[in-house]
DNA sequence: TCCACTAGATAGAACGTTCATTCTAGTGCA
DNA sequence: TGCACTAGAATGAACGTTCTATCTAGTGGA
């Protein structure tokens, strides 16, 4: 997940993500990070120049990972209705691999203390805007009904993003079948009637 | 939102949310909340025994209140299709008339701050188990899919946080007529094909 | 091969600020 | 007078950040 950084600055990062989902932000001290990374403060701030900087790398470098990883899915070739399985498995299965990053990413995207900016990048290198354009063009064909395209998306991601939070809470399970069948009921519910 | 609380604590509470919502909780300072509130720090110290005691009791306060609203739509006389819709309108209601109270449960639903037992107590007395009840009644009568009640139901609500989110960001508008074509489309994926 | 020098990396103490909380003094109603 | 309440200064701990000293590895001239 963190590759494109060096020894140090990968540690600080995996040991800043662990600590946040325990802990929290206000509970993740300098202190902390360098005692556990097993990094001093000094080398800590040699790699980051603020603590707000390695929380906003930390999002970009997630979302980035992710982001990359769901669009191999979704623009494989194939029909809308494969596209819309593989994308979406694909979504699911980030969070089932890497659930601190999906929390973390849940979390704080709606936080102040990531920067806009970050925030706006995210969003254009991660998989959002692909899959609207899936979306577009399946109420395009006729396929899906008509209706923003975005709030969609969003809406269906939602459908995800609670079913995974259920998972990670321990109150149901996350069996292939349970995400073919979650995958099919947003399917169903998008179709024209 | 706060009627069961004196003057000062409902000043407290209702100003602790809009700076929780506005700069997050590591920048909710106690002077911070004091200055605009306009409460003594010692006045806030009589009626609160600690910060995260204001932050637990506005939890509590919130989920409370939404219960209540929501139970009433949804434990009306009527169909399970008219009482699948009240359910869901109310939901989106509360989001729409306090945003901020939408947004604040949103983010510490999952955080440490807030206690286990708080959790479990808002989980009781608020709307989800009506609503898994009433799920679980459309299952057994063959009109919804055969599946975890309970997880069908965190999705049509990740559905309806996801839309509201969107609004609130901006990205989307809230109409009487989206809002029933978002209920329809949780409805039309939920049914038995 | 050796040594002097350099640049970067590291450790952890020190710094100044901010924080949650407590303390003290005061107010006004019963 | 007694008591609930209020104001805001005081307190001490904890924080993010900076500073200073030391270490390490690499370079190049003799």
């Amino acid at each position: 997940m963190f590759e494109q950084y060096n020894k140090v600055q990968k540690a600080v990062l995996e040991t800043t993500l662990q600590i946040i989902i325990r802990k929290e932000l206000q509970a993740t001290s300098m202190a902390l990070i360098a005692k556990e990374s097993k990094v001093s403060t000094g080398s800590i701030y040699h790699y980051f120049s603020s603590k707000e900087e390695i929380i906003n790398e930390l999002y970009t470098a997630i979302v980035a990972y992710n982001g990359q990883f769901v669009q191999e899915g979704l623009n494989r070739e194939g029909t809308i209705r494969e596209r819309f399985i593989w994308g979406w498995e694909r979504v699911i299965e980030t969070s089932r691999q890497y659930p601190e990053g999906f929390q973390f990413i849940e979390q704080y995207s709606f936080s102040p203390y990531i920067y806009e900016e970050v925030k706006q990048k995210a969003y254009n290198g991660g998989w959002c805007a692909p899959m609207n354009k899936l979306y577009a063009d399946a109420m395009e064909q006729g396929l899906f009904r008509e209706m923003d395209p975005k709030l969609l998306v969003q809406m269906h991601y939602g459908s995800m993003v609670y079913m995974v939070k259920s998972y990670l809470q321990g109150n149901s399970d996350l069996t292939e079948a349970g995400i073919r069948q979650a995958i099919e009921i947003c399917w169903q519910g998008a179709i024209r009637g």
